[in-house]
DNA sequence: TTTCATATCGAACATTTTGTTCGATTGTGA
DNA sequence: TCACAATCGAACAAAATGTTCGATATGAAA
């Protein structure tokens, strides 16, 4: 990728989180991300073709960094060190998250939270999809993931207002809570 | 309240509601509000500031009759028949969700969930926090209390897209998961 | 029924934001 | 070096917001 879109991305990725930083989401305006930015009006829509595409881009980013390890172990079936072990995943996705806290903090901190926490989701009930062959139970299964996925992002945007926890805290948090795995 | 402001009010519900069945949220104009309750454009303006006010309009007023009771035996202190009784309180509660499952399911179904699901959590922190006394736990209560809230509203907004289930199935599907209570 | 307060109407308006266009300019990679 | 591509930014059309105000209609209370 040119070097120019490289920048001009990071410009406006930057940009796009210092101002969620101050006001909400909807009350950010496509100009002022281009002003602090510091880019051509014209250059923002060749990029981004609305606010919300641009949300959906930066969850995307996020998230791939955040998955990119289990997922692949998941489609490549390397059932090599400590598959299986959804403790593990978890508290591995959990540091993952941690790095990526100071975004996802601010992006959770307004209504752009229902973009990311759906985002979020996705990529959420492909890790929990797994793990539910082995529940033994007469709930409906779709019941059951929704509540672990739900229960597992809920854990995480909590956690992002409560920083004075480790990933290892987390991880035992939210496993005491659930009667599974 | 005067008769003529009620008949407004309804209107905008209504037509609100309505559109919301058609498209997301944040494509609704208020333009389009005012067409389809027939009403003049300085009206809705002295009824509702902007289309959020409107949506928590509406959202308290679903919230004020789903709880109206739970929360008023809860200040009165009023300990007769089955107070105490998380399940029973929690089924009675679901009657009231779907009784106004019309519009919760609407308003659910776009953007606009953020700020019912937040409204909501505000409404179920009142419910929970009573629970909380008798769980032993070393997990901190602010996590627990979120965690039911959570859960629990989940629990609901999954029902939602899921009307096969009564009352007394979904109460079971929660509690199911709980370790408390 | 009469009276009065007030709710509604709706046109007109200023303002803000969005998204597009296009020709000039500048940077990139081969 | 050179051709291609990205950026710039001014100008524009279109859409939506929120306000104002005088005219009209309607409810409530006597």
């Amino acid at each position: 990728m040119d070097r120019r879109q490289k920048k001009t991305r990071q410009a406006v990725y930057d940009a796009f989180t210092a101002l969620l930083e101050t006001k909400t989401y909807s009350n950010i305006t496509v100009q002022e991300i281009i002003d602090r930015a510091n880019i051509g009006r014209s250059t923002f829509y060749s990029h981004f073709e609305t606010k919300d595409e641009l949300l959906k881009a930066l969850c995307s980013e996020i998230f791939d960094h955040v998955f990119a390890e289990d997922l692949t172990r998941e489609t490549t079936h390397d059932f090599s060190s400590e598959e299986q072990d959804i403790k593990g995943e978890i508290t591995h996705i959990l540091y993952h998250l941690q790095d990526n806290g100071r975004y996802i903090k601010r992006i959770l901190s307004c209504e752009s939270s229902e973009m990311f926490m759906s985002y979020f989701k996705e990529y959420l009930e492909k890790v929990f999809r797994g793990e539910l062959e082995n529940v033994k139970t007469d709930i409906p299964k779709e019941y059951i993931l929704n509540h672990m996925v739900c229960d597992f992002a809920e854990t995480v945007r909590w956690w992002m207002t409560h920083n004075e926890y480790c990933p290892e805290d987390i991880s035992r948090f939210f496993f005491s809570t659930t009667p599974f795995a």
